[in-house]
DNA sequence: TTGAAAGCGCTACCAG
DNA sequence: CTGGTAGCGCTTTCAA
């Protein structure tokens, strides 16, 4: 009576054996009216829980899955996770959170819970695959495994992403169609994918307006705040500075934004910036951050159920699953300064 | 050769019993040399891994603890988290995420994956109980339960926190050097604790100084950014406004700024900002905004330190373990305007 | 220092 | 439709 019931306890008080309690609590459908309901009523009595380990181990399942990230402190994942977190609690699994920091060891060892049956699946937005197994070759389309946000090419693995190519195309046309004519970008990280990808968004635009793409005008960054700053601070070294900014990600547009108001210089009456990635807090910055979109909760909530189906053995899309972005017209960009 | 090794399979090819190779792996010290290396190296061989749940039914233990927030889109756990998944992971712990969005079935849902053996123990963030479990009393301080960043008050739950009250007087007190006299403040969710405490440290300065309180100036919110502005227009409307806002958190700062900017008012030089939590940002924007800083990585290891003595059934503090918090004197507050 | 064997709590197979 | 029971893979007595 005074430690937790077992399957056998609620056996013996509702007079049935612990088989037919189990199919009863799993809904089997295997059970007759009135035991069902009387076993029922004996298991909420006794405030009966099943141990999720011994179930995990007589299933070979979990019931969890795993989110892998590069940096957890990075607000951009939140939304996601959220949307992850969803969509697995809606199917009765929880998320196991995975932070990597870049460390290929962190990397291996979420790779290691999977084979030791901590999660039955994972979700990777970490754009890479620990170096053990990248030799593993086809092996890994056998892991329950999905991409999300970032790229894994050549090992067949299904993804959610963005078409971040075109995205950032659409960002630079929008500055284009306000006049601008010198187009700087910071970029993400090259030679990672999604930093190339927007890198050529860019590149893109600027060659089909028939627009000149000074070497200087492609800074290379980092994503991160203070390289967004140290970066512009570049450009105003030039003879001839940008009126326009792309920034490969939110943060380093913040960083290009608080560097030129450092220097005095008006956003967007004397330079338009665009960001990528409408971070949180993006709107609420004065004026409002213009910037690329993602639906981050839908990823989040797409891959987890792309992870389900991969559990779960169903067919998969052949091709990446590709997510729209919107282009967020807010106030840091303007039409071109004349003079 | 082709399925995951299990414990047996090493142990034939190491040529000793399914004991040996767990007291070997597990490093008891009971294996003598000869035999332990060899165990090991076919372990490596045969790149074993235990299966985890077959473990934790024996040992009756997950090795996972659960964070509990409310809202997990919201940024200010992010560090918190990293935190607690530092201090986990040292200790060999998982970290499962759980999400209650405030709704009470979630609540129960997580209190429930304690008993079903779903995780060890339990960082409690949402600073309440579901409605169920509030009857059961003391019962509750023996759950491996840590409290952090919130309250809940008469069970006798260890707690990690930071002196809110405190933190609020003194970031009040600086508006007060810098020679304020009207100053506002826009609260959290009264009646919860956290807001009552940042709202009464507000008042104690206010007393202090032996400043007028209008009634209109303590204007109630609910951490929103959108609320911050709607707030600050009401304040707008008074026939006396203040000159400074001193906010429950950061995000209704900013919408705070965002509305005074939108009403052509300067900060600081008009109005003086001052927020609370120094959320991922704060020092970002332009002007970098005023705030209290709390250390939430610190908050997240600390609280993971005490919930594993909890469950090592260590001695624990009897008080609540206070965190020191720091204003950061940024760029949203200023000397009162003259006139 | 090592091995044999019981058993953690559950599910699912096989009978009836 | 229900019961008996084997066994998931591991750890940990108890004996040797």
């Amino acid at each position: 009576m005074n430690s937790r019931p077992k399957i056998k306890d609620i056996a013996e008080r509702a007079g049935v054996s612990p088989a037919t309690v189990s199919r009863a609590l799993s809904g089997s459908g295997l059970v007759a009216e009135p035991t069902l309901s009387r076993i029922r009523e004996t298991a909420r009595a006794m405030n009966y829980r099943p141990n999720v380990s011994a179930r995990n181990l007589r299933t070979q399942r979990s019931m969890s899955v795993l989110m892998v990230v590069r940096d957890i402190s990075n607000p951009f994942y939140l939304e996601v996770m959220k949307g992850v977190e969803e969509a697995a609690s809606d199917a009765g699994y929880s998320v196991l959170m995975g932070n990597t920091q870049n460390n290929p060891r962190r990397e291996t060892e979420y790779f290691d819970m999977l084979r030791d049956g901590h999660a039955d699946g994972m979700i990777l937005m970490t754009g890479k695959l620990p170096p053990r197994l990248e030799s593993e070759g086809s092996a890994l389309s056998q892991l329950p495994l999905v991409v999300a946000l970032e790229t894994i090419e050549g090992y067949g693995l299904p993804h959610v992403q963005i078409d971040n190519r075109g995205a950032s195309r659409e960002a630079v046309e929008h500055l284009i169609g306000l006049g601008h004519r010198r187009i700087a970008h910071l970029t993400g990280p090259l030679p990672e994918l999604m930093a190339t990808l927007r890198r050529d968004g860019w590149r893109e635009a600027m060659q089909a307006a028939g627009l000149d793409i000074p070497a200087a005008y492609e800074q290379r960054g980092d994503y991160l705040l203070r390289t967004g700053q140290e970066l512009t601070a570049k450009l105003w070294e030039l003879p001839e500075p940008p009126t326009a900014i792309f920034c490969a990600n939110d943060e380093m547009a913040f960083g290009a934004i608080h560097e030129l108001r450092r220097r005095g210089l008006d956003v967007p009456a004397d330079v338009s910036v665009v960001g990528f990635d409408d971070i949180y807090l993006s709107q609420a910055l004065f004026p409002p951050l213009t910037t690329v979109s993602q639906p981050r909760a839908e990823i989040g909530r797409k891959a987890m159920s792309l992870l389900l189906d991969v559990i779960g053995e169903a067919d998969l899309p052949p091709d990446p699953v590709v997510m729209p972005t919107i282009l967020k017209i807010r106030g840091t960009t303007g039409p071109v300064r004349e003079n």
